[in-house]
DNA sequence: TTCAGCATGTCAGGAGACTGACATGTTGGA
DNA sequence: TCCAACATGTCAGTCTCCTGACATGCTGAA
């Protein structure tokens, strides 16, 4: 029989699931003064640094599926801080752009969520966190690669 | 006005989240075919290492709410794998325990998940996965530190 | 040219988790 | 002693995200 995961403290699982829980949940109480998800916050945040990609696209980026993704845009569409292509300008693709008041708003966001990632990372140097951001993606990577169909 | 959070592709809480997803979705993947979701495997793997915790203690090592473990309890019950005291020896907690199947199911569970953690660090030697081990613990405290009320 | 395969957008339904609320049992201070 | 504060269990409603399904438009191979 093989070993079981181990003591909870140890596992690397563990922590990853605990870290990425308490970012998540310090972003929603530093966002929700400016009425935004999580999702809708990566919503912009992608946008904003790929303008004109389709829903589709957007939904990859920010790790949902784009059934999800299409509620989404519906929600900040109606809110003005985004505009999608009325007809699509080849395929099916609809490109989306922020708007003026998106593109405020996500500067707002974006200043709260850094300063987040900042008090999360204060104790790290520059060395250390590109170490820790390097360690994330081999993880991203090894899962992926053996990732069957 | 404070900075943003810059390019994706250099922000940690991007790559948090990424290295969360894939090795969320490659558990579901692989504890599919013993019908686990999860949440379901994180609950038995507590369960499993303090056993005759409340559903509440539960809840917070699992990271749902104590609403969401009662509903989950209710459904492993049912599949014959814990069992939760019929009356409170103490207070109004309820021990919860696991059955014979119920460890015996952990114990499958608990290798398949050992394997998918093994194949994510696989890169790692053991100085750089108890570095990383550490680095994100570090992270965690840092968020909870100054958390408000 | 033709069509099978694929990507996208959208609608409908369901599962899981959360918030709100209430009852119950314990604990520590006035 | 008495009660306010707290923790737990549970019920109800809601929200978000997911899976399934279908229509549409491009692409590459036969």
């Amino acid at each position: 029989m093989t070993q079981g995961v181990g003591d909870l403290d140890r596992s690397i699982g563990y922590a990853l699931k605990q870290a990425a829980t308490a970012l998540r949940t310090a972003m929603e109480t530093a966002l929700r003064p400016l009425g935004l998800t999580v999702s809708q916050y990566s919503c912009l945040e992608v946008l904003g640094q790929r303008p004109g990609v389709s829903a589709s696209e957007l939904a990859r980026g920010v790790f949902v599926t784009r059934q999800s993704m299409h509620a989404l845009l519906l929600g900040l569409e109606e809110r003005g801080l985004l505009e999608r292509a009325a007809a699509a300008p080849h395929g099916r693709a609809l490109p989306t752009q922020l708007t003026a008041a998106g593109r405020a708003t996500l500067a707002e966001a974006s200043g709260i969520v850094a300063g987040v990632e900042r008090r999360m990372t204060v104790a790290f140097d520059s060395a250390a966190l590109e170490r820790l951001r390097a360690d994330l993606a081999a993880c991203v990577n090894a899962l992926s690669d053996h990732a069957e169909p």
